[in-house]
DNA sequence: ACAAAGTTAGTTAATGTTCGCTAACTTATG
DNA sequence: CATAAGTTAGCGAACATTAACTAACTTTGT
């Protein structure tokens, strides 16, 4: 369980990441931003890594959220990753600055452990449309022509650019309705 | 133009970021990685932002070069764009320090300068692939019910996830394989 | 009921280390 | 002999972290 003060250091780091980069993310900035000292910033995360790890699980968790929906089995494939997709525009739009974290692995490249992490998130992300497309292209409601893994990144990996840009152009146009097009592309594809 | 040791100095650079991330390129490692002393770099660059500038306006040169690639105006689109795509293939195989530099943009967002250059190489490559996409859909030899730009982007981001999903997994898969795997896909597609 | 003991969350001051960078000097080269 | 390219020594600033202490609560023993 989290405490209010480690929730909000959490959260502050997550914006200072998005807004200054990794190296913007110093204890001095953190203590800044919240509005306590340096030192008692100790008194909550027994280091600096700690407070990455614990932003990483919390990513990790939602991204665990994300791909355990309860789909109706008879759904055809389109639908329900339609409903995904819609599902991280929400996110997103709601909690934009943690877009530079969950799709700048870079980020973590210094330490192994929070490489590993990032990369469990990112194939459980995959793994979970994969799977999708494997059902519906047995259900023949998904061409079978592409493989599946290729179907996967395809969606994925244009997705995660069009948030990228959506990011970089500090959010000047409308995320939600991009991506519905974007969607929209993928139902003529599959 | 640029001397040997200028050149060292930023191919030392890449690989270091691209090793230790953009917290592991430090002027003391960059001078033990080459073997000479720290204010001996000073004596090639006047700064450490300034070996991040050359570094950007050496791919930004790169992407310039595969943007203007002479191609033959009859050609199918879906043939230019697999042209393209391989190159890159060819480029990252080669040199796969440059990739979490070429697809990290968060790494540069410290500094604003460097970021719109950044942002600048970013646009250069998409539009070169919507330009030849809009071609092609004029020719009659491109599928009109999927927006150009919703194609560059599906293109693009799913070669980008798969190259940065090749280095995260420390190049155990063979990229050249999965690439084509990829671009044969978007011929399907197109 | 109440004082002693302990906990929590903060403070200021200071630790050793690393950062980018400079000054002054030396060596190698044409 | 002048210039380019290196050296050693050291600068002030920033870094993550620790030490020592304190005020405000909570728990415990009688």
């Amino acid at each position: 369980m989290q405490t209010e003060r480690q929730i909000q250091i959490i959260e502050e780091s997550i914006k200072l990441i998005a807004l200054k980069g990794i190296q913007g993310f110093t204890i001095k900035n953190l203590s800044k931003a919240i509005g306590i000292s340096e030192p008692a910033i100790y008194r909550h995360f027994e280091s600096k890594t700690a407070i990455l790890v614990a932003i990483l699980d919390s990513f990790k968790e939602m991204a665990g959220m994300m791909s355990s929906l309860p789909f109706d089995e008879e759904q055809p494939a389109v639908e329900k990753i339609a409903f995904i997709f819609f599902r991280m525009l929400d996110v997103f739009t709601e909690q934009p600055t943690i877009i530079p974290i969950v799709f700048a692995e870079e980020i973590f490249k210094n330490d192994n452990m929070l490489k590993e992490k990032i990369n469990e998130i990112q194939n459980l992300n995959l793994q979970k449309i994969e799977t999708i497309i494997e059902q519906g292209q047995e259900a023949g409601n998904v061409r079978q022509d592409i493989d599946k893994s290729s179907l996967a990144i395809i969606f994925l990996g244009s997705f995660r650019l069009l948030i990228k840009r959506w990011d970089l152009n500090n959010y000047n146009f409308d995320l939600k309705e991009e991506g519905t097009k974007l969607v929209n592309s993928f139902k003529l594809i599959l």
